[in-house]
DNA sequence: GAAACACCTTGACTTAGGTCAAAGTCTGCA
DNA sequence: TGCAGACTTTGACCTAAGTCAAGGTGTTTC
């Protein structure tokens, strides 16, 4: 991790395109800006550990961030993989003090780093952003509620379709990209990379999708929509 | 369900009760209890379901709620278990509009109902309510990854042996007393009354505990660590 | 006290998905 | 251009845990 040297006036603007603290006005955001510390760090270094204490948290500026548990057998699932303007390691703020979750640069990655105490005070002069950082923390909540159902309810297929499809909303033409290894996507699903590769074979092969390295071209959606909805691979 | 006529200062004393609201000013207080209305639920009755639209949320008052997601086979995962003093389907307060979960009343429960644009209203007047929900939504989300973790990277054995432990931190003795019935115990930990019957039996076959119905008696609590550390059973 | 009910246990069977090991395939860098 | 290293795929194997079906236990009610 490097601290980078960064005037003020830059910081604020930074803080406007994160969509939490652009609502901010001019003022509140100079302030905000004067309390963070711009950082850098290289792909695979921790922002943070699990269970690590924790002093402030993240607005990531530029990079991916994975968000992981890591289990005893060194196994990861990742809870989320966040991208600029996201906030990050907020948790901890306002409830415990350690991070309930590590952190790693995917790529080389820029935050602004908030300190818990400056912000906490801020904010209490300025309750419209607890009423954001409450929204974004509700939102979590219901994707963490969505991939508990998903990890205790549902099997790999029905996971792997699920966020094909989810990544098909964006990409408005059947052809969608993978946006990270399929290691990682299987993390993501809770699984193995060998049990990923295996489904998207067998899709594959039953004429549903079409896989190019990175690059899946969903040929039956009715179909992923079945595989969504619990029907059997 | 059933609204109860109550007195205004029924109210305010029920909310003085509640974690979350007893540090509120007697005014707020009183302003905030006059938005209520106290409702109450016979057993297995929902108090709303998952994807249902929602227009406040629930501070129980008395007896026990299931918060949980149905998966397309009829399957349950128990996502808390709630009591009296807690909070219930705050999430779509503050972002989407609808409850991400279900929730049923277990045995006779009683809630008071706070409407969502009354509570917004009075919240931005006292922005400590908020601090204070960013906690309880904060404490939810740790308890959040701890499931998945346990669903994504653990077996039935661990996730057991670390729910018998955390129940027997409060009850000092080595003896801990079930709170649910085994079935929605099998759900709350990812898992069917079968299989939890199974691991249970297997747990005493090898004398790490002893069970008498709802009567769990821990005998090796050390094996209970190593199980919920991940060695195998 | 016996009928009715809810809850729990057990057995036999099946299967999704994890492990391990080996062999491709890709990509960037010298 | 070709080697190194990181990704990915494949095969053989194994096991945790789910399904189905039956029977047991315990408790409330008349």
């Amino acid at each position: 991790m490097r601290t980078v040297r960064s005037a003020a006036s830059q910081r604020t603007e930074i803080l406007g395109t994160s969509a939490h603290f652009s609502k901010l006005k001019p003022r509140e955001k100079r302030a905000m800006a004067a309390l963070t510390v711009l950082r850098e760090y290289d792909t695979g270094e921790c922002l943070f550990h699990q269970e690590q204490p924790a002093n402030g948290f993240h607005v990531i500026v530029e990079g991916r961030v994975n968000v992981h548990r890591v289990g005893i057998d060194g196994r990861e699932q990742v809870l989320h993989l966040m991208g600029r303007g996201d906030l990050c390691g907020e948790v901890p703020v306002f409830e415990g003090d350690c991070y309930p979750a590590a952190a790693k640069a995917v790529g080389t990655v820029r935050t602004l780093y908030v300190p818990r105490d400056g912000f906490l005070a801020l904010s209490r002069k300025q309750p419209e952003i607890l009423l954001e950082i409450l929204a974004e923390l509700s939102r979590r909540l219901r994707r963490f509620v969505g991939l508990i159902d998903d990890l205790s309810l549902k099997e790999v297929s029905a996971r792997l379709a699920k966020y094909l499809l989810d990544l098909s909303v964006h990409a408005q033409s059947g052809e969608v990209q993978l946006d990270s290894t399929k290691a990682m996507l299987a993390a993501r699903l809770g699984t193995i990379a060998e049990t990923l590769s295996r489904t998207l074979k067998k899709m594959q092969t039953r004429k549903i999708i079409d896989v190019r390295g990175k690059r899946v071209t969903i040929l039956d959606r009715d179909a992923l929509v079945d595989l969504a909805a619990g029907m059997r691979l």
